[in-house]
DNA sequence: TGAGTAGTGGGGACTGGTGGGGAACCAGCA
DNA sequence: TGCTGGTTCCCCACCAGTCCCCACTACTCA
């Protein structure tokens, strides 16, 4: 990614951000809708899916991210064991949608209350993806994580 | 509709969507009829097969995809064991419909009793084929997928 | 301080899901 | 062989949820 060569003429050439990374914090409204943060939306030019993740948060991916993790998936056996966790986990939980024309994501009644969401919300860039947490259940996983943050980098060699 | 002529005006920019994915509670009505998600319907359009599926519940193959499976069933010596078992618990359960002019499929009275289907169903998409389920058996391994979701998506090198 | 962008809220049209009525088909019995 | 009862299939209509669009407010940057 990285090296742009000539800047676009625009002036501040919004250009595509490659991976995800970031903490904000937006509400979801009434209607289950939640707005992706500006900077991220042409990542979702193609459409988004929104499904399950692990620690009961929820995983948004653009399409082609999503496909070429599922499409790795398909070609295993489908009464493998492991297979079936992660189609039911995760292809099960999985909800395919554009944003609107306001950059908002709608988030199905199932998902919301598997992640526990309503009112606000925290999303996190995570590279490849983006996740929604309840707010709760972030501090907490930031807590957790804070304890443990040093043997990890050494175990990563970094 | 259609008051222009263009040949596939069914097309629509949602065109064929190539794999079942998604969570969906519909309602079975008095006929046991199931109402399809509008979505995977053009899938359907050469017929359905419902059969018994894992873990108590059904699954529901595009005409296409069943025929591919059980050609591959078909190759094989009927003598031996995994063979017989394969079709006398899907062969045997296997239903063949189409879907009504709503999208509806007709489900044989002995398959909802295997699923213990009544009521509301839960429609699961699971990329080859949807799974309907009574709706607490799927809250109940949705529990039990939630436990080793980490350790399959390690498995599985995601 | 003003302009533009991002986030939020809400109203209206439309599609999809559900229920039910009626016709057609089938089988059993007289 | 004709009549009757039941089941299945088809079609119509209502209702609710979803999507699309418009408007408002707050914040940021120049």
């Amino acid at each position: 990614m990285g090296n742009q060569q000539a800047p676009e003429s625009e002036g501040r050439s919004e250009q595509l951000e490659t991976y995800f990374a970031g903490e904000f914090s937006h509400a979801l409204d009434e209607k289950g809708r939640l707005a992706v943060p500006a900077k991220f939306r042409a990542r979702f030019k193609e459409g988004a899916v929104v499904t399950r993740w692990m620690n009961e948060c929820l995983a948004v991916f653009p399409t082609s991210e999503w496909e070429s993790i599922n499409a790795e998936i398909r070609k295993r056996p489908r009464t493998d064991r492991t297979v079936q966790t992660f189609v039911h986990f995760l292809v099960g939980g999985a909800h395919e949608a554009d944003l609107d024309a306001q950059g908002r994501i709608g988030i199905p009644a199932h998902l919301r209350e598997y992640a526990g969401l309503g009112g606000d919300a925290i999303v996190i860039g995570a590279n490849d993806r983006l996740e929604l947490w309840q707010p709760d259940r972030w501090h907490a996983r930031l807590a957790q994580v804070e304890g443990s943050i040093g043997d990890s980098l050494s175990d990563l060699g970094i």
